[in-house]
DNA sequence: TCTGGGGTCCTGAGCCGG
DNA sequence: TCTGCCGGCTCAGGACCC
């Protein structure tokens, strides 16, 4: 592993490489009660995309989403270690990243690549232990126990051979934290960034958390980081040595309890792989705020679509449909519905967003962003509900919901044999010859059908 | 400075039934 | 029959994470 220089290790292991970790089982004193890794890829999609394009290697890449990553209302989703040294950070909205990097290079994202390359990490990682919980596309949680026992290799010596399998396998690098805990292992993957390793054992545990500052601590963002420095919490020894009644009265109950273990080096929680998803949704923000309420109803209809979608695609349904509305002015309010039993019908979503669209978005009233999330969502085993005459309502002209089950299956189907593209609902089709918010099949006089 | 999109979790109010 | 209490559910919103 030559080709790297590993940073930052508070107990380093040395690196050989990582074949010969592999027969060569040997262990680090530190690390023998650390069973829990946490890999993070570093700037995944920057890196992603300076892979695919050896061109921007060594130059400062912004991967910008949203609205119109071209224009003012894009976020950065990730950004190379050449621009990050400019100030640019995720999450940083894109008008500011050019302030600060005019010279960067900006690419949109390209998500089915990076889930392409997260699914084969992944594939790496299980290969060690099937204890693999995925955080997210770029990072995951491993439980080790068994894997120390069965390889004969340490918890650092399997980081590293990971860390040496991903470079060697997709030229990518990771950062790996190794200690006894998910929190502890996930900072100590933070603090070993980029391209490193480091091991945070049991016996310095405290000594390692307690100088950093609060908002260190898993939970705390910008109103809670406020709340404690209010109660004169800096540091995470400053939460740890609070009594937790004061801490109850500043942040509240639940949050207390968490950041007071957190912050004395206890955590419990396991390395659950398959966690059940609670919610699909998709929402989007527009170029332009739209008025427009034919244009609005063909967003939702997009919106639910893609929803619905989501959920067929994972065998799920849910019972609670949510409405997100964000004005102009940024406040955001969400407006949602729960029906009898669960659905992943298009539909009966799109039916209700639109109905809960009608009754709180006043005639006129801009938006920036329409969302539709479905929740209580579960494994969907159980029939769609139908009347007693098989028929639960109407989607439109000579169109059933128990028909229409039938079309969206079907057109599952194409879509995934033919991509997404391959099959639209004709609401959805732009009339040739009018771009943006050009006349569709659906108008407002249209009520709630979509076929 | 001006804020994406995918989520999870928590809190509190209000309603309802036992 | 009325009232109060309690638990469960729904709904809305806030905070947080990546």
């Amino acid at each position: 592993m030559s080709h790297r220089t590993a940073s930052h290790s508070m107990v380093r292991a040395d690196l050989p490489p990582a074949e010969a970790i592999r027969h060569g089982p040997r262990s680090s004193p530190a690390d023998h009660c650390c069973p829990v890794l946490h890999v993070d890829m570093d700037a995944f999609y920057a890196s992603v995309e300076v892979r695919e394009r050896p061109e921007l290697a060594g130059r400062p890449v912004v991967v910008a989403g949203g609205a119109n990553p071209a224009g003012d209302r894009g976020v950065v989703l990730s950004a190379s270690y050449q621009a990050r040294a400019f100030g640019v950070r995720s999450a940083m909205p894109v008008a500011q990243a050019r302030r600060l990097c005019p010279h960067a290079e900006f690419v949109p994202p390209h998500f089915p690549r990076y889930a392409e390359v997260s699914r084969a990490v992944m594939a790496l990682f299980c290969e060690i232990t099937p204890l693999v919980e995925p955080l997210s596309l770029d990072e995951a949680f491993l439980d080790v126990r068994g894997s120390v026992r069965r390889l004969g290799m340490s918890p650092a010596e399997i980081g590293e051979w990971i860390r040496g399998q991903v470079y060697d396998a997709h030229r990518l690098t990771c950062s790996v934290g190794v200690a006894p805990s998910k929190f502890l292992a996930k900072l100590a993957s933070g603090r070993s960034k980029p391209d490193g390793l480091l091991v945070v054992p049991a016996d310095g545990a405290l000594e390692f958390l307690h100088p950093l500052p609060a908002s260190a601590l898993w939970g705390v963002g910008q109103r809670t980081a406020q709340a404690l420095r209010r109660l004169g919490c800096v540091t995470v020894a400053d939460v740890a040595n609070t009594p937790l009644p004061a801490l109850r009265r500043a942040v509240g109950l639940a949050c207390a309890q968490q950041l007071h273990e957190l912050a004395n080096g206890r955590d419990e929680r396991r390395v659950v792989p398959d966690l059940p998803e609670k919610s699909v949704g998709a929402e989007e923000t527009f170029a332009q705020d739209v008025a427009d309420r034919v244009v609005l109803r063909r967003e939702l209809l997009r919106l639910a679509d893609r929803a619905t979608a989501a959920l067929r695609g994972r065998g799920l349904r849910g019972r609670t449909v949510t409405l997100k509305i964000r004005y102009p002015d940024f406040t955001t309010i969400t407006r949602s519905r729960t029906l009898p039993d669960p659905t992943d019908s298009l539909p009966r979503v799109f039916g209700v967003a639109i109905d809960l669209l009608d009754a709180h978005l006043p005639r006129g009233m801009a938006v920036r962003l329409l969302g539709v999330r479905v929740e209580q969502v579960a494994r969907g085993t159980v029939a769609e509900q139908l009347t007693l005459d098989g028929v639960s309502g109407d989607v439109g002209a000579n169109c059933t919901y128990a028909n229409w089950a039938d079309a969206e299956r079907a057109a599952d189907a194409a879509r995934a044999r033919f991509g997404c593209a391959a099959v639209r609902l004709a609401a959805l089709l732009e009339t040739p010859g009018r771009s943006g918010r050009g006349e569709t099949s659906l108008s407002p006089e249209s009520g709630n059908q979509i076929c």
